[in-house]
This record gives structure tokens, C-alpha cells and sequence, in this order.
DNA sequence: ATCATTGCAAACACTTTGCATACGC
DNA sequence: GCGTATGCAAAGTGTTTGCAATGAT
């Protein structure tokens, strides 16, 4: 995990015990978590671990350009922590997110209508492949 | 404004004047505002009006296939009054939302990897023509 | 010893809920 | 008069902030 820690230094971040374990978390977690679900996940093994602290290190990472945070579903933030460009399917049925890979041609062009775009951002809602399944017996 | 009144009862909503002004408001002010804007809005000329009443208004709107809820936008819910499929903009600079009218031919097809899609949600973000402009000087 | 990290508790913003009042038919 | 719409206040969620304690160098 020698790693992680080399990428928050290079992020001009002081890699305390604490944040490393959480970045491990989204690594390990490619769920795009919210800032509970890391809380609970790792409050087992750090029980001096609190919410602030989460919450500190998920504003610090996202400052410094370690995670994107995705809004739009359940109106909660969700973290997440991959660089290659994708979409976010989440199924309305079990509240999974999916990510799927493919990169939006449309997008390409960086101006549309006069506005200069930085990110875009597409959740596709849905039933996914599983509920599918155990829809039909 | 008869419309907007048989609007409501075709959707099964009883148009009592509160309703028909939330309605008003939401079909006069294509900005995609939240349950604040429309309140803040109407309260100067219904000084009765209470938030309670947009929040339910606006769910039942939303329940009975009136409107359409977007989020994704500073965490805050955002109601949309619009049946054309579109891409939301958003500018980072002034905030303001544009709509982009625009079909995404990729979402055509209604199966993605096995999942199936029944809405999507495109928002992009970036600096809007007119802080472009500004910026420029 | 100094400075940053941490964590508690309180504050915050947005939304929902419970319940009593008031209104429309 | 009955049933629904309304509105206040309180509760609920997710997040942020103030500040004191702790920890690292």
C-alpha cells in the first residue's frame, strides 16, 4: 500500500494514518461511497475514527484533485476515485451504481452553444441486468 | 392561464389557487428553480403561502407526471417544467442553468450493457457564454 | 514548541412529517 | 358537515464549522 501513500504526498498531503486508510477504502470501494458508507466501513478497524474526520479528508481530497464528487443520486455526495472519462448508471430497483466505460463523442467538442464545457456529468437511471433477471421468474 | 387549471386536473390534482400559482410560477420561470426560488417568489403575492405547501406541491406534481425532478446541481432539487429531452449546463462562474435542447442519440438505444435505461441525466458544467465575454475584457 | 490533524458538539441547509386549523364544495 | 389543502413547528438528513485536545516532528 506503499502507493497511496506516495499519491497523497504527490498531492501535497500530509499522509496520516487516517486519510491513507481512507483513500484505501475508495480504492478498494469503486462504489462511489458516500461519505458514510467510508465512515461505517472503516470505523470497525479505527474506532477513534469520527465523521469530521471523513468528511476533512474527502474536502482535502477533492481540493486537491484525488476524487470527483458525483451528486445526483439520493442527494447525497458520492466519491470517486478513477480517472478514465464514464458514465454512472444507478438502477432504481436496488440503488447499485454501475459505471460504465465509454467516452461520449458529443463531448469531444468543448464548446457547445457558445459555452466552453470542463466536465460533464451523466447518470442514466434504470433497471440494471440483475433486477432484470429476478423480474421475470 | 386556464390552461395550467386543466393541466392540474387532468392530472388528477384538484387545482386549488396555490397549486395553480406554483404552477404558474414554474411554467413562467424556465430556470430550473428549487422548492425555495418558487416560494420565494410567489410569498410577495401570497402572503400566506407557507414552504410546507411548495414541498408538497411540488411532490405531488412531481408523483402525478407534472414535473420532473433534476438534481446533480449544488444539492439542491430542482424542478423541471419541460417535456423536450435536454442536456442541463451549468455555469460555474454565475451558476446559472442553461438548457441545451439537444437528443443524445447514444441513449437511443435503451440497453447498456444489459441494464435498462429509462432516464437520463446529462449535466455538464463549464463557463457560460456571457463569463466568457467577461472574462475576456 | 510549533503546527497540523483530529473529534466532539453545535450549527446549518434542505426536506419531510405530525398534527391542528381552515377552506371549498 | 366532510374531506382535503394548508401551515406551523418539530424532527430528520447530510454536511459544515468552531474550538479544544491531541499528535507529529
Amino acid at each position: 500500500m506503499k502507493k497511496l501513500k506516495e499519491l497523497l504526498v504527490e498531492h501535497n498531503i500530509s499522509p496520516s494514518l487516517h486519510r491513507i486508510k481512507i483513500l484505501e477504502y475508495l480504492a478498494k470501494h469503486r462504489i462511489h461511497p458516500t461519505a458514510d458508507d467510508i465512515y461505517r466501513g472503516l470505523v470497525k478497524n479505527i474506532p477513534t475514527l469520527s465523521k469530521t474526520t471523513v468528511y476533512n479528508t474527502l474536502k482535502k481530497f477533492t481540493k486537491n484533485g484525488i476524487l470527483i464528487p458525483i451528486t445526483g443520486f439520493d442527494n447525497e455526495i458520492r466519491y470517486e476515485y478513477d480517472k478514465k472519462p464514464h458514465i454512472h448508471f444507478q438502477c432504481t430497483r436496488c440503488g447499485k451504481i454501475y459505471d460504465i466505460e465509454r467516452d461520449i463523442d458529443i463531448f469531444k467538442n468543448y464548446y457547445i452553444e457558445g459555452h466552453k464545457i470542463q466536465e460533464h456529468h451523466i447518470n442514466l437511471k434504470g433497471i440494471c441486468k440483475n433486477c432484470l433477471v429476478n423480474e421475470e421468474r
